[in-house]
DNA sequence: TGTTAGCACTCGACTCGTTAGAGTGCTAAC
DNA sequence: GTTAGCACTCTAACGAGTCGAGTGCTAACA
């Protein structure tokens, strides 16, 4: 059996009238709705075609239809496929996006914590952000300054200006002098370095220049390089309105509820989905995950976008939207298109 | 109407029957478990008293009763002086308390979600830690670095090591000298200072001392307070098991659970919390809330059980523990105690 | 051959009455 | 002051009955 045209007006018709109610919709709502005027006995007919094919599901014999985890893609493929062509899209919804105003902040986590809360707000879903990926990134800026006798804090700036700290203690005492010439050997060599590219034989080619302070140079840097990978296993993560969750009977329950909160709580579930999304990042950056989908386990009920925005040339994040599966996704594809954009912008202007 | 021996005896036999089966407990009941052996219909008569009183409260005509919030009150105030007393008490349960293995982090935040973890696991509740308070806390050392042109980065050290960075935009550049003298100035001046010391006059002196640069440190200085202060605003707070008030029938309807959740995601609540919790703090340190006692609003239907740990003198945190009004108040305690005890040993020695 | 009207059928949601059981409150006796 | 006894209350659970939405099938129609 062929999905043709008939088909396929039906079932979007269906998709979109279960995205709006709800509820199962039932031949008869469709016969009065659609353009193409058929009877609903016909309309029955195509759509217990639309069962067997797998695109809808009845919950039971008495019951309307629901699309599918297979409805839902091919739905969501259209609609992409038409924004796609449709390039005056994102002035349409230019108007609606002033709302989102993301006030510029001081600092990048604000900044974050601020989209994050301005998305869920805006869609009425849960919404999460990573911060930009640091190992892709390069180092701007080392500063190492003694802190107590032996011990001495090193401040990494990256690209981006993300900065991180690292207390390091020393075997044995180092003196002003030595710690200049400490910081001016790191800074000479590794500025502008992306930290994948620092590797041994650089790493040596410093030690050598070092001479006599070989082994603290070694000692800070492995310090350094910690810290950096470190903090790429545990990304910053911003979240909010996973409460939203609840404002969708199909979430709402116990056992799933708890799976998606404890999914947002605990973060490496989130950092999962991040790390899932830009390494299959395409030319768009816009993903979407129905249901099974998701690479996340606890959402298997919901359905998942994400989006990657670029904070600088290679630096990427990415922005994600969590909720049911008739979630809003024009609107939801939308909002991320123009959020993306406006970070975008932002961070090329900084 | 009094609290005779006997009525107390009642009451507390009620409690902890509730606490046990979470369900109403009729006279009956009571009457068969107590060691004062009356007959049901004594047990009767007694709790219309309590309920008269108001330590207790029937759903409705033909069921058990249960705790009320005072009922409750009575019975953590009668616990907790029983374990003043007991001073054997923490010794009886460190056995318990080996698997809470806080596992020793370099980095205080490692350790402070590994400890919100381990309590939440330990104790099937929702559980959050607050990083410690910085304004109590002294200025260690300082560090301004040029980063560019005319953009400095200030590294600033507190006493227990909390590492803060601000980005300072500056007018016009300033070259290597001036800012060695600034952080010469700088820390000479303000080292081992408390934050909140560090007022207008000690600024205008350093302004002096600054001669022409007086303009620069002016801006520094407001920047480094300013950074200061911010953090201050929005305390690190790490939680965790939030979903946990799922296994509680009683929270987990979709109002309630929304409402904790988001105090839990927004953390602005758990802040106040937090505030509440430090300017309150007796000599034990550790504060029980009760239902409509609590400070935050989102949680006037769950008990919240809180305890400060000390990093160093007058550097306090807070932990907080929070579940059902029916949490089982002894283990909590218990639990509670023991970690701070735990905290504050493990900092000293630091 | 595709479309449609008509109709019997299915099934969940809702309502209502019944029952069982737990627990109370009161009274009268000890 | 305590207790046995008993009528009463209220909820939870169950089942029967009803309603309505929606289906699937058949037969007629263009």
């Amino acid at each position: 059996m062929t999905l043709d045209d008939r088909k396929k007006k039906i079932l979007l018709a269906i998709i979109k009238t279960y995205l709006e109610t709800g509820e199962p919709v039932g031949s008869r709502t469709i016969s009065k709705i659609e353009g193409l005027s058929l009877s609903s006995a016909t309309i029955r007919n195509e759509m217990a075609d639309l069962v067997e094919m797998g695109y809808i599901i009845q919950p039971h014999t008495s019951a309307g239809r629901i699309p599918s985890d297979k409805g839902y893609r091919f739905y969501v493929d259209q609609l992409m496929a038409e924004k796609e062509e449709d390039i005056a899209e994102r002035e349409r919804h230019t108007d609606e996006m002033q709302s989102m105003l993301v006030e510029k902040a001081d600092k990048m986590e604000r900044l974050l914590q601020q989209v994050a809360r301005s998305l869920s707000a805006n869609t009425n879903y849960a919404a999460m952000i990573s911060a930009p990926r640091y190992n892709v990134n390069r180092l701007k800026f080392i500063q190492l300054s003694r802190m107590e006798e032996n011990r001495i804090v090193a401040v990494i700036v990256l690209e981006g200006n993300m900065i991180k700290n690292q207390i390091i203690d020393i075997e044995e005492p180092i003196d002003d002098e030595t710690l200049l010439a400490l910081n001016m050997l790191l800074n000479t060599t590794l500025n502008g370095m992306a930290i994948e590219d620092i590797n041994l034989s650089i790493i040596s080619k410093m030690k050598q220049k070092a001479g006599e302070q070989a082994g603290i140079i070694s000692e800070v840097i492995d310090a350094v390089a910690a810290s950096i990978r470190e903090d790429d296993e545990d990304l910053e993560i911003y979240t909010s309105g996973a409460n939203n969750i609840f404002k969708y009977p199909e979430l709402a329950d116990n056992e799933k509820a708890s799976g998606i909160i404890s999914a947002f709580e605990e973060k490496k579930q989130l950092t999962d989905l991040v790390y899932e999304t830009l390494s299959h990042s395409d030319e768009r950056g816009i993903q979407v995950y129905i249901g099974e989908e998701s690479p996340v386990e606890n959402m298997k009920d919901c359905s998942v976008v994400t989006a990657t925005y670029e904070l600088d040339e290679g630096i990427h994040g990415t922005i994600g939207i969590i909720g049911p599966k008739r979630m809003d996704y024009d609107k939801v594809l939308s909002t991320i298109k123009n959020l993306t954009a406006e970070l975008d912008k932002m961070f090329k202007k900084n």
